[in-house]
DNA sequence: TTTACAGTTTAGGCTTGTCTAAATATTATT
DNA sequence: AATAATATTTAGACAAGCCTAAACTGTAAA
């Protein structure tokens, strides 16, 4: 039974693994865990250690076959949660992260796949991120970003990239929900902003918020 | 904010003084906790410097208003999520202590009273022990004991005392559910057994089961 | 009222996960 | 290829929560 720091190491190796593509480094480890480097150095040595990861020293990280599967069923409970929290308990979408950041770490597999069942078994959590099953699977949505619609081009918002508090609410404000329909009007060279159509309203949207918009045309 | 151990000591404390009618003593805590008297007095004189409870070496502790406020929200969280885990993810009484324990130190004030709302403010869990609201406010069902029942005397089962997987096994395997209309048909002297009836089927129950079976008259 | 003993606390140590500071390895630059 | 800059690891310390063993307190019995 991993500890809910292990568990969040292993969780966090995932996501920058398959951000870049290549082993974890132990200083960008430590910035996203909020943590110095000579704690994530004492902790890969010990993930390494209990078979959950392959660690060569100063070279980086890379989850094995274990370890993989470990961050998948955390990330699995994080999203089933989220779901939860949003489907049932009315949350909205950018409250839930704190929340399921702590019952990802309630052990019980009955539990999850309760959940899981009582939930109607979604593809996609409310941020549009995909579910993992109860074995590891989950789909993969071919989506594209926003930029990289052309004038006229149009598509459905089905995934944010960034799901912090701050863009949620963002999107919220302006009214961009998952599920919407987004129309490219036009683009300004100068700062790469892009006016949009959602509900036959206009708006001007910028290159930081285009980045984390992605869709399915 | 409080730790899980700090959480789990301020419950114990609360139910051994609710039982016992005294201040808490350490050895008795020890053992419910499954730690040493040593751990349990390092806790007491931390939990005293936070202002939770009042400790008198050698003495015993008793919470005081602060500390009884958190033994109930604790307890209020707990008994929520197992009228959940039953109620709505189809687990049996017996089942959801464990994950209760786990569930019940999950903090989000929003998250307990949503669960709440969505479950219908219910008065009191599966096992028939009531929920304290966000208050921390509870009703108490005036019982009595199975044991206290005359012969034909009968009453409506709805509380158990000892809420161990065993014992709710054993009333599950023989029918004996809450809300149940218990009769009792006859004592036996010798062994201090009974006969009951319930949807008018007889048999017989020893001592130990009577007395933790508790009904409404 | 002294003694014996059960109950409790203190002293000192261990583990986990963290930290700072120093040492070492790797990479980039000249 | 040598040196500078950056990245990483090691060494040693600390807090929380636990442990064992020893010391202490309160109480009940002689």
């Amino acid at each position: 039974m991993l500890t809910k720091s292990e568990e969040n190491y292993i969780k966090e190796i995932y996501a920058l693994e398959q951000k870049h593509n290549t082993d974890v480094n132990t200083n960008l480890l430590a910035e996203k865990i909020d943590t110095k480097a000579s704690s994530v150095s004492d902790m890969l040595k010990k993930l390494a250690k209990k078979d959950l990861l392959i660690y060569q020293k100063y070279k980086g990280a890379k989850l094995n076959t274990k370890g993989e599967k470990i961050a998948l069923s955390v990330i699995r409970k994080h999203r089933l949660w989220e779901t939860f929290l949003v489907q049932k308990l009315n949350f909205s979408w950018d409250e839930v992260h704190e929340i399921a950041e702590q019952l990802e770490h309630i052990h019980s597999e009955k539990l999850t796949n309760q959940l899981d069942a009582f939930l109607n078994f979604p593809k996609v959590d409310p941020h549009g991120d995909p579910i993992p099953d109860a074995n590891g699977n989950f789909i993969t949505i071919k989506t594209i970003c926003l930029s990289a619609l052309a004038i006229n081009e149009e598509g459905v918002f089905v995934e944010v990239k960034d799901d912090s508090d701050k863009f949620l609410k963002y999107l919220t404000k302006n009214n961009i929900t998952i599920g919407a329909k987004i129309k490219v009007i036009d683009k300004e060279d100068f700062d790469n902003s892009i006016t949009i159509e959602i509900d036959k309203k206009q708006f001007n949207i910028s290159e930081d918020v285009i980045n984390n918009l992605y869709l399915k045309r």
